[in-house]
DNA sequence: ACCTGAACACCGTTCAAGT
DNA sequence: ACCTGAACACCGTTCAAGT
């Protein structure tokens, strides 16, 4: 009847099932309840097997983040940029709702993988073709935070530069073209960026310009709405 | 020469002394490197021997944040409530500058402390001060989310329900007069909430609003700089 | 090529015991 | 009252070995 008749060998593991078991065990027992160990118990394999396929700990979470980052919808074509980006910030926002543990997990990231730089880069993508500069969507990302991901959290914690998926290293100019060719809206305004400030000096002061810019963005906004006498009186 | 002669018998532990320890370790080693075992090590003592000045790992970080909570400035009086709350938080930022550790702690916490409700509740002092209304204000607190403590962060992970610092539970009720008179400000604005709502149904719904709200803010704000033609031209 | 077993260097925390 | 020592139930990860 089964094609093997042996002790329960399973289907060999690989990186795609490995990850889908990870997403599926976070979803039902937390990030307390989520180890190297209970993923291994999980798929009935001994804890070093999982090192086969992931490199540690923290690529196993990369790789997570990229799963769930897929359940992202694509940019619905709106005609106004404002609700076009309004609708995809929401639909992560839900894909976060129904994954409670990953909000922790993508602050916790310390360099962003490629399914969110491909996020990122749509979000930028439906600014720029919304007709705002390059200046103004660099501080708009920033301002927006991890809302952009359906919570609220700093993005970028560390400068944009991914390790390349390729075998050895490359000149950082040659990733700089492989950058620009695969996510060229992030590149625009990083480099918009640079261009403004004249160096790379200041990453302290453009940090705190990007906090208040953010910051007064809402005091103005409170101060709009005090002003016209604003009540939130019946919601949803 | 010295009062003691015995082997280095360091004065006593006390719950302050841990704390101040627990922070200078943390400042020094990172979220990483700073462990029950290394704090322990740190003040010459048996792990073991912290257990009697704090009750775990997870109280000590309660205890921790409110030491630094407790750097950030009072609230200078300024005459409008804008500039006062903007510096007030810029005060906090500055305070999460110099302990890069902290707001990863802050947003692990599972409930606020006496000293983070204390600190929340001078700020929703501003606000009322100035005018806004206990519904206008009750969301300009989550639209800030985090921004409040100098980084980016949902506000209110859990309700604001701290222990009492009694010894014996008590009465809901109580507990609510309690809250009153200390957190006076805190208290008003939650109930505000619940009374427009009508009841404590529909949390899901109201993060919902409180997302949106705040989303829709700096949308709003964006399109306004892009219709000004607004750039960041000379910056700090 | 893929998985295993034993081991290492860590955690937070308990319990019973020391002074 | 305050601290200790040994132990428990965990971690992520290494290395050398199995099939």
């Amino acid at each position: 009847m089964t094609r093997q008749s042996g002790p329960a060998r399973r289907t060999p593991l690989n990186r795609d099932r490995v990850l889908r078991a990870a997403v599926a065990l976070a979803d039902r027992s937390g990030n307390e309840g989520f180890s190297m160990r209970s993923l291994a118990h999980e798929l009935s394999v001994v804890p070093m097997a999982l090192y086969k396929h992931v490199a540690n700990k923290e690529q196993l979470l990369d790789g997570m983040v990229d799963v769930i980052v897929g359940e992202i919808g694509p940019p619905v074509g709106d005609a106004d940029w404002k609700s076009a980006i309004r609708h995809r910030i929401l639909s992560a926002r839900r894909v976060l709702l129904r994954h409670p543990w990953a909000s922790r997990v993508i602050e916790s990231r310390t360099s962003p993988t490629p399914g969110v730089l491909d996020y990122l880069n749509s979000i930028i993508g439906v600014f720029r073709a919304g007709g705002l500069s390059a200046d103004l969507t660099h501080h708009a990302m920033h301002a927006l935070g991890g809302r952009v991901w359906g919570f609220t959290q700093e993005l970028f914690p560390a400068p944009p530069v991914p390790a390349p998926a390729d075998a050895h290293p490359q000149a950082p100019a040659a990733m700089l073209g492989e950058m620009a060719t695969r996510y060229p809206h992030i590149v625009e305004i990083v480099l918009a960026r640079q261009h403004d400030s004249g160096s790379v000096v200041g990453q302290g002061c453009d940090d705190q310009f990007e906090f208040e810019f953010a910051l007064d963005l809402l005091l103005d906004g409170f101060e709009r709405l005090h002003r016209q006498g604003w009540t939130s009186a019946e919601r949803c």
